[in-house]
DNA sequence: AGGGTGATAAACT
DNA sequence: GTTTATCACCCTA
């Protein structure tokens, strides 16, 4: 079995993020190695998932074939990517949230308007944009080979003493669920940052607003 | 190193 | 009308 975690069980998408941390990504003429994913649960379970309130048009493809490709978009200018897991009909994802450029650097840094080589793909807007994707490949098989994108075992596997786990970026439910996973040292890891609630615009009257009781 | 914020649009209530 | 699984850029240290 090349991709153990395909047959893993929605309630197991944690086990299948870990399991995913070394694995390549491919495609467009750059390859990633992952050392960062975040796991997202069904409906009902995590309230920080898209599928928590069930099937709607955008999550659909969570609820569809394990190893598929579920594309998000977010805030209005980003792009994000996922890997179904879980069986047909259950909802389980794991978001791809950085990696090490290992094969095709010019082109991503083109992609990515030449950062410093650790922000290639440090962050999963920043990862989806240095593999060239977008809505696209959304429903698009990462393991048939017929699509965009091929995810491919490491050639030397993980040493599990380097996996840490903690809590998800950005989230606002559900922020104590340590279901985030990366590879210790990598450079190529995102820093955490916590949900920062924003305080929209004050409207029409003139932004006068009472000062805060504390 | 770390915190605040503007940009910007679709999904959801 | 409100929220959002983000990023780049600017500010204080």
């Amino acid at each position: 079995m090349t991709h153990p975690w395909l047959h893993t069980p929605a309630a197991q998408v944690a086990t299948a993020a870990r399991a995913m941390l070394g694995w390549t990504v491919s495609a467009n003429g750059v390859s990633l190695r992952l050392t960062e994913v975040e796991a997202y649960a069904g409906t009902g379970e995590d309230p920080a998932s898209h599928a928590h309130r069930g099937p709607t048009p955008r999550n659909e493809v969570m609820f569809g074939p394990a190893g598929n490709i579920y594309v998000y978009f977010v805030f209005g200018m980003h792009w994000c990517m996922n890997i179904v897991c879980g069986h047909e009909g259950e909802a389980a994802a794991v978001l791809l949230r950085a990696g090490e450029v290992i094969d095709g650097i010019e082109v991503a840094r083109e992609r990515r308007n030449h950062p410093p080589d650790r922000d290639l793909a440090r962050g999963p807007a920043r990862l989806v944009t240095a593999l060239g994707l977008g809505r696209d490949a959304n429903g698009t098989s990462a393991v048939d080979g017929f699509g965009p994108v091929l995810l491919t075992p490491p050639s030397t596997p993980v040493t599990p003493a380097l996996i840490a786990a903690g809590p998800r970026v950005g989230v606002t439910a559900a922020h104590d669920v340590p279901w985030r996973f990366w590879l210790e040292g990598e450079p190529s890891v995102s820093p955490y940052r916590r949900h920062t609630p924003r305080r929209r615009p004050d409207a029409l009257t003139g932004g006068v607003r009472p000062p805060l009781a504390l």
